[in-house]
DNA sequence: GTTAGCATGTAAGGAGTTACATGATTTT
DNA sequence: AAAATCATGTAACTCCTTACATGCTAAC
């Protein structure tokens, strides 16, 4: 996930780790906020299989600021990550590919909602289950604790929902065309 | 958060490992599922640590089948770890304190719901601040994501706000209900 | 001239997972 | 007798965190 989010960063722009950590809070700090100590041997990582580069080789302006740009294999690797069915069921998971939505292609965009779609269908069904089979047997805590995650998980398929159809409209429309307006995409 | 779940479910009764596997996929397998791979070496750690006991020594009843019983420490580790302000800020730590509140002081429980309620406004506020900045900046995506984000925890602090309201008014009126010592609590 | 922020890194550890490995008991 | 399910366990690994350690640079 964190090497990901670190090539859907990359892919705007090259930035050095500090960067990258403040970009990362900006989009997902409200759920998600990844240490140094995660990040940086994450992006060695990446140098290592080749997925990005150093722009400038350590120390060149003087300043100790380690530029890191994307490479072909890494754009790859994005794409491939992007697509990965490994992180349907985190729901973090989804959350950080979201912030990174726009970089995919439009029928990867697609496949990875309705991937997540049926997995909250699946979560909806269970709660349901359970909550018919041990109604009298659980206590209220637990109860209320089902109730409200049914609720909550209503309320992601609807929101997946139109995401899904604002998708499949801007794509029926000008191929070409990016993302879904920037206000259209809630109805 | 395992260990604290296993405490929770022997308090109730003793069990052995697959058993608990099966108790906290009824209650919490929508949001969380554990593997044996976790569960029998927590249960280990649990054992050394002196916090469960074996009921038959292995193997008394020909069948080979370790029953845990939660001891005396094991009481007050779980006490403990209820009321952790480790695990405050992770969405599936407060899921699963909550499906074991009933085994937690009335205190304790407003407590954790409280903490819990000013994580959660600090998310909706940090929300709402980067949207407020970057809403020019970030695609639509993102911005759906922040919104549906937004959303979501404001419906979490209703439901916390309800719940705690309701915790209040059962600890004002109903005192009388359950002594606080209870000794028969074995077998 | 010292505090705050920028910038990078390592070591140890936490809390799990997957895959593997085994065998007993119940059901069909 | 085969298949399903009950039952326990280990080894290797993933992916992150916290705490530590360092030093530069900007601002007050």
């Amino acid at each position: 996930m964190l090497e990901f989010a670190i090539l859907g960063l990359l892919k705007e722009r090259s930035m050095h780790g500090y960067q990258l950590k403040q970009r990362l809070a900006d989009a997902l700090g409200a759920f998600w906020q990844v240490s140094y100590g995660s990040l940086y041997p994450a992006l060695k990582r990446l140098q290592k299989q080749g997925a990005v580069e150093m722009v400038f080789p350590r120390g060149e302006v003087g300043r100790r600021k380690n530029v890191y740009r994307i490479t072909e294999a890494g754009e790859r690797l994005f794409a491939e990550l992007g697509e990965s069915t490994q992180v349907d069921s985190d729901d973090n998971g989804f959350r950080v590919r979201l912030a990174f939505f726009r970089h995919l292609k439009p029928e990867a965009r697609i496949g990875v909602m309705e991937r997540r779609r049926a997995i909250l269908v699946d979560r909806l069904r269970e709660l349901k289950d359970r909550l018919a089979s041990y109604r009298e047997r659980v206590d209220g805590y637990t109860l209320s604790l089902m109730r409200h995650g049914m609720d909550t998980t209503e309320h992601d398929i609807r929101w997946l929902d139109d995401m899904i159809q604002a998708e499949r409209r801007a794509n029926r429309s000008g191929r070409k065309r990016r993302a879904p307006g920037k206000k259209g995409v809630r109805a």
